[in-house]
DNA sequence: TTCATGACTGGCT
DNA sequence: AAGCCAGCCATGA
């Protein structure tokens, strides 16, 4: 399906270290609003794509993971790239949250300042 | 084609 | 801050 492939391809640009929402993604790949579509096509994926798309940089607008195949598997790979996760499963998206850039400069685009709680 | 569901999101109370 | 409702698009029966 053309539309996943849109969506996979922005999941793609999703940088090491760094996340995104499915509201985010699904408006880069061309389908504001269809959030959900994109949910729905990284469900497709299924272990059998292994690592071709990193999904488990995608949470929802909250930063929370809202993975309903292996959240626990999500919140693993966030904390393997270096990525803080809540208890709850919830992501620091002033710190972590992709604009869309493709370098890692949007990184420090952001006011928040991890020296000062983290 | 129609009805129901889902790894979502924004606005109101 | 937390909870509820409607809109979005594609999939499956």
């Amino acid at each position: 399906m053309e539309t996943y492939e849109s969506i996979y391809a922005v999941v793609r640009r999703i940088p090491y270290g760094r996340v995104s929402s499915y509201g985010r993604v699904a408006l880069l790949a061309g389908r504001p609003g269809a959030a959900r579509l994109v949910g729905y096509a990284l469900h497709a994926l299924r272990p059998g794509a292994g690592d071709e798309v990193p999904w488990w940089r995608v949470v929802n607008h909250s930063g929370v993971i809202t993975n309903g195949y292996e959240p626990a598997l999500q919140q693993a790979r966030l904390v393997a790239e270096g990525v803080a996760v809540d208890d709850v499963g919830r992501v620091d998206l002033r710190r972590y949250l992709w604009d869309g850039e493709e370098g890692p400069a949007a990184y420090f685009t952001g006011s928040a300042c991890p020296s000062s709680s983290g």
